[in-house]
DNA sequence: AGCCTTTGACCAGCG
DNA sequence: TCGCTGGTCAAAGGC
């Protein structure tokens, strides 16, 4: 594969001219890494364990094998027996599926991790490195110090006091290091057996696989696709701090991976996996280390989560646990995640041991939306948590391929050939593709828009971010993030501050509450939309069971309840809230499951600008400062044929707050709704359009009980909602 | 009150 | 068409 040459022949360029990074490594933590060899028989599970994201390493050693002469440097040649051999450790399914794909999708191997970090062999132990509280693997890989390109000093340029060994110096000598270093530098960690050894049971093993193996290898494939197509536009360097969020990433580099990935796997699967693994690098490293480890000690599996998502909290987002099955050719049963995330489609598959250890965690989709706030109730979807900051809003890469694990995002964790697949497919479509997420590769790769840099701009743009990719970090991920631990004060403070932008937009954003009470027998579950119940009970007051809905199209959050009317057992009364962003589907008949072809999607769903309730105004889509449309020349984002991957077009992303507003504007054009944009409620932008502090209103519910007006047409359930929500009162929500 | 997990059943894709 | 399998749904109960 072109794309595969292309990095080798890159990686080749880039031979360090500066130290080797295993001296430099070795300096930091001693000659152990260096005395550790991939042939260092600690068992297979250490070996496995070590090597978290083996597959790009080993598409890596293999385009290197396979284009040897083009393969400079000892240690891309290290690298890729190293990886050979990993590949060989490693047998199963992956290897299996691999060799059907002729790509090794990146699995995580927690279970492994574990194992290794169990061991009280001091040989064993020797490899690792050893990261105190506070600091995680990739942390380093979020350093300033590596993005040489930004040279403002960061807060987190600090991290590196806490390396191990407590070397203090070494951040001094990471700073110096030469990009190419940088990337060598991983490299050596990942060819020495590096691991970072995981603190308690979380561990940083997470990182490692996660983000650490994932994210860098699948860069350098990014990477080298850009230099190979793009006349080395972007220095080493600058991709290199790419690596991690992607955010400085020409537009042309996405454009032309994509062009890439369409017509080469490889290239593509990379990136993809760099998006999926996105997500989880979103976030700050440190702030999610800490915040994982919470997390972990709860419940001893790993940070798996932040990157690969361990348990179904520990990556920081929240889950839903929405099936289990024991899997032919699974040693233990798999467990179905969502997020919660009211239009995160991202979903999650994990299996567990039976000690509970993650064996093998696998991502579909790209989040969205931020980490969620930590020590709040752990909000299920709820807007108060899970912060609409839409930084990463654009293109819901998970929601828009819903159809097969599409869009797929291995997090970190990785993946089978299908997945591998669907990620080029997204990623193809990504080319076209709308709005990029910060952080995300792939969402880089889908901003592939003729806006540069958008998404540095845009967080630039936010603002009190600096630029680095730690900042970026902080915009998308560390606002999720309670900042409890060794983060630094200016960090703290700007995630502070942002939070507050944010929590003040949440508070906008709050969703109307309607309560419909009707007097007919005829219920309103049948009011044309599609509803999933998650649940049942008896609320005090009413000794007829309330049952809690969700309406099943992607991307809406509307919900309701529904029960009898304690009086009147005839009397259906139906409380609605949340906004609702798509039109009725179509067809009742469509299949449930893939209500995301019946439903209005995306795509229609922005032409309409239709919302449950809102269906008019086209001063939604005019208001630049409420809505933040897809405008139509996202058009050519789409996918034929597929559903729209971004954020749904209908899904709104306001933009009230002045400062957000302003920032996105600075930062982005048209057609890149990645900045931070906050979701709006319908109300406020068709109450206020232009009006910039309708973001500051409080939250309220509005409710109409009962519904009395006979003016509403019960008979004709499609509408009663709208009608009824119609019909509140346009008055400010302050 | 709201959301989660559990778990058996259902559904669709595939051979 | 049937059986297998993976993925999802949804009732019930728990937190």
């Amino acid at each position: 594969m072109a794309g595969i040459d292309d990095n080798v022949a890159i990686i080749g360029d880039w031979v360090p001219p500066s130290p080797s990074p295993r001296a430099f490594f070795s300096a930091m933590i001693g000659d152990d890494i260096n005395s550790s060899t991939i042939t260092e028989p600690h068992g297979e599970n250490r070996t496995k364990g070590l090597f978290l994201g083996q597959p790009e390493q080993m598409t890596t050693g293999n385009a290197e094998k396979k284009d040897g002469a083009r393969t400079s440097g000892a240690q891309l040649t290290e690298l890729g027996s190293f990886s050979e051999q990993k590949s060989n450790s490693r047998g199963g399914l992956v290897e299996r599926m691999a060799a059907r794909a002729g790509f090794n999708a990146p699995r995580l191997n927690t279970e492994s991790i574990r194992s290794a970090e169990t061991s009280l062999n001091p040989e064993i132990r020797s490899p690792y490195l050893t990261i105190p509280p506070g600091l995680s693997p990739t942390t380093l890989l979020d350093s300033p110090v590596f993005l040489s390109n930004l040279a403002q000093p960061s807060p987190t340029t600090g991290k590196f006091s806490f390396f191990p060994n407590g070397s203090s110096k070494n951040s001094t000598v990471s700073s110096k290091l030469p990009d190419r270093s940088k990337e060598t530098f991983f490299e050596d960690i990942n060819s020495s057996s590096f691991a970072f050894k995981p603190m308690g049971e979380s561990g940083s093993s997470f990182f490692l696989g996660g983000t650490s193996k994932q994210s860098f290898p699948s860069i350098d494939v990014s990477v080298h696709s850009e230099n190979a197509h793009q006349s080395h536009d972007v220095a080493p360097t600058k991709v290199q701090s790419e690596s991690r969020n992607s955010l400085h990433f020409p537009a042309e580099f996405f454009k032309l991976t994509t062009e890439k990935d369409n017509g080469g796997n490889t290239v593509a699967d990379q990136r993809t996996f760099d998006t999926v693994g996105g997500n989880a690098e979103h976030s700050s490293p440190l702030d999610e280390q800490q915040d994982e480890e919470g997390d972990q000690r709860a419940s001893g599996d790993s940070m798996a989560a932040g990157v690969t998502g361990g348990t179904p909290s520990e990556d920081g987002y929240n889950w839903r646990k929405y099936g289990q099955k024991q899997v032919k050719g699974s040693e233990y049963p798999r467990s179905y995640y969502k997020c919660t995330h009211p239009n995160c489609s991202v979903k999650k598959k994990v299996e567990r041991s039976l000690e509970g250890h993650i064996t093998e965690i696998i991502y579909k989709g790209t989040h969205i939306h931020p980490k969620p706030l930590p020590n709040r109730r752990s909000a299920v979807g709820s807007l108060d948590t899970q912060l609409d900051i839409p930084e990463q809003v654009g293109p819901q890469i998970g929601s828009v391929n819903d159809s097969a694990w599409a869009g797929t995002q291995k997090g970190n964790a990785a993946g089978t050939s299908d997945w591998r697949r669907d990620n080029v497919e997204v990623t193809s479509s990504a080319s076209g593709g709308p709005g990029p997420e910060f952080g995300n590769p792939s969402s880089s790769v889908q901003t592939q828009s003729e806006t540069p840099f958008e998404s540095a701009d845009a967080i630039d743009a936010s603002s009190t971010f600096s630029n680095d990719e730690d900042d970026d970090r902080a915009t998308h991920g560390s606002v999720g993030y309670d900042g409890e631990g060794e983060e630094s004060e200016s960090k703290r403070r700007k995630i502070e501050t942002y939070a507050t932008e944010m929590s003040g937009a949440t508070r906008a954003i709050r969703e109307p509450r309607v309560v419909v009470q009707t007097t007919s027998e005829v219920d309103i579950l049948d009011d044309g939309y599609r509803w999933r119940k998650y649940g049942q009970k008896v609320v005090k007051g009413n000794p007829n069971p309330r049952s809690y809905y969700k309406c099943t199209s992607a991307g809406c959050t509307v919900r309701k309840h529904v029960e009898r009317a304690s009086h009147d057992l005839k009397s259906v009364i139906t409380t609605y809230e949340g906004k609702h962003n798509h039109d009725v589907p179509a067809a009742r008949n469509s299949s449930h499951v893939n209500s995301g072809t019946s439903n209005a999607t995306p795509g229609q769903a922005a032409a309409a600008v239709q919302t449950h309730v809102h269906r008019h105004e086209p001063s939604q889509v005019h208001n630049s400062m409420a809505r933040f449309e897809r405008p139509p020349a996202f058009g050519s984002f789409s996918l034929p044929g597929r559903q729209q991957l971004g954020p749904s077009p209908g899904f709104s992303f306001g933009m009230n707050q002045p400062g957000l507003a302003n920032l996105a504007m600075a930062g982005l054009g048209q057609g890149q709704p990645k900045m931070p944009v906050m979701p709006i409620h319908p109300y406020l932008a068709q109450q206020h359009p232009g009006n910039e502090m309708g973001f500051m209103m409080p939250k309220e519910e509005r409710k109409v009980e009962p519904v009395t007006e006979p003016s509403l047409n019960l008979s004709n359930n499609p509408t009663l909602y709208q009608q009824i929500m119609s019909r509140l009162p346009l008055g400010p929500q302050m």
